[in-house]
DNA sequence: CAAGCGTGGCT
DNA sequence: TAGCCAAGCTT
């Protein structure tokens, strides 16, 4: 085992991200929020949400309390939003059992919902000065190339190895260090073509001293790019109100509010897998039909189909969807909110009043557009 | 334990 | 363009 705290330490304290926000501050509930952010998430994408989040729910007791679309709203846009219904649920442990302060155990931190071993750590070295140690991909990484880990860096065995050389390094100071090789993974020992010139660990690095730089860590990620396809039913009644749905918190997209979908295939509007086909959302009559028909037997509406827009693209981790936005009006306006209304879980909003919702990326886009 | 879960930036 | 990647956790 080659020890890499001093190095880091001293190359962190003049070459550190010392700026950044969630380092100005030593409240618990600010810490792990931002570590709650910033799980598979760059710091630059979480920045405006981090701010905007404790400016509106900026304790424990604000967070515990809030309306759970209040919560996802903030988040809207920021993704994983499992992390947002979780940090909730959190914020409410941490309220009831917890006396309103941050666990000082990691066994106890790791009690609460969206908060497993790293997180736990991180947040007890920053906010209780804990000798705990991170293992996140910027440590994991950092530490592979330093002792020069040829194994799958996936495998179970692999990752207790890490863990326990991750435990071995960390340092008495494990808040200063913990920020220090994040940064470095960040900065200098960066996934793809690491700047080893300019690395503060290249004299003890084993991965540099033996050109292994550019291939460890080694076979990281198999990528499996499907494809779905999917209607989305933009209705619209004689106000230019909208009909959103709130989604279940399993599965994609989790509590947010969601324009309907729809796919002929796919009776539940469940989007279908879609091969290279020309046009798997083609236009006709035939289609047109069978959106009144969903309509009606979905949501006792009686539409008229009055256009689809151009073919997009939105692209998850694990698949891209392939959807086209199908504007709806009402046939017969007020006869059929009343149905909707009693028969749904969704409800009409005002253009404004919905884009102040949790919403998908994909279909912020949308009502923006249209609004 | 492998799969599921978002989004944006970079190459 | 299309693939790769990012401060992981849950089931």
């Amino acid at each position: 085992m080659i020890p890499i705290a001093d190095s880091l330490l001293t190359w962190y304290a003049d070459n550190g991200r010392h700026e950044l926000p969630w380092r100005q501050t030593q409240d618990s509930y600010a810490l792990w929020l931002a570590e709650i952010m910033l799980q598979q998430t760059q710091v630059e994408s979480v920045k405006p949400y981090y701010a905007r989040f404790l400016q509106a729910l900026p304790s424990w007791e604000a967070l515990a309390r809030a309306p759970q679309d209040q919560v996802l709203a903030l988040w809207s846009g920021l993704g994983y939003y499992a992390r947002a219904r979780n940090a909730q649920r959190a914020a409410q442990k941490v309220c009831a059992d917890f006396a309103g302060q941050f666990p000082d155990t990691r066994e106890a931190a790791e009690t609460l919902p969206g908060v497993g071993r790293s997180t736990a750590a991180a947040v007890l070295a920053s906010a209780y000065g804990h000798q705990e140690a991170i293992l996140d991909a910027n440590a994991r990484r950092v530490l592979i190339r330093s002792q020069a880990i040829r194994s799958d860096p996936k495998s179970t065995r692999t990752l207790q190895q890490l863990w326990e050389l991750a435990e071995a390094l960390t340092p008495t100071d494990a808040h200063g260090y913990n920020q220090a090789i994040q940064d470095l993974g960040a900065m200098i020992c960066t996934p793809r073509h690491p700047r080893c010139d300019a690395c503060p660990l290249q004299h003890s690095c084993k991965a540099y001293a033996e050109g292994l730089g550019e291939q460890l860590p080694l076979g990281l990620r198999k990528r499996t790019t499907q494809a779905r396809c999917v209607f989305f039913l933009q209705i619209e009644d004689g106000d230019g109100r909208v009909f959103l749905e709130k989604r279940p918190d399993s599965g994609i997209w989790g509590g947010l509010w969601c324009l309907p979908q729809f796919h002929p295939q796919s009776g539940s509007g469940q989007p279908v897998p879609c091969p290279a086909q020309q046009d798997p959302l083609a236009d006709d009559v035939v289609l047109r039909e069978q959106v009144r028909h969903f309509c009606a037997a979905q949501y006792g509406l009686a539409v008229e189909v009055q256009g689809l827009m151009a073919m997009q693209k939105h692209v998850f981790t694990h698949f891209q969807l392939h959807f086209r936005c199908i504007h709806i009006g009402l046939q017969e306006d007020l006869q059929a909110i009343k149905v909707a209304d009693r028969v749904l879980s969704g409800c009409w909003f005002g253009s404004e009043a919905a884009l102040a919702k949790g919403l998908p990326t994909p279909i912020r886009k949308i009502l923006r557009r249209s609004s």
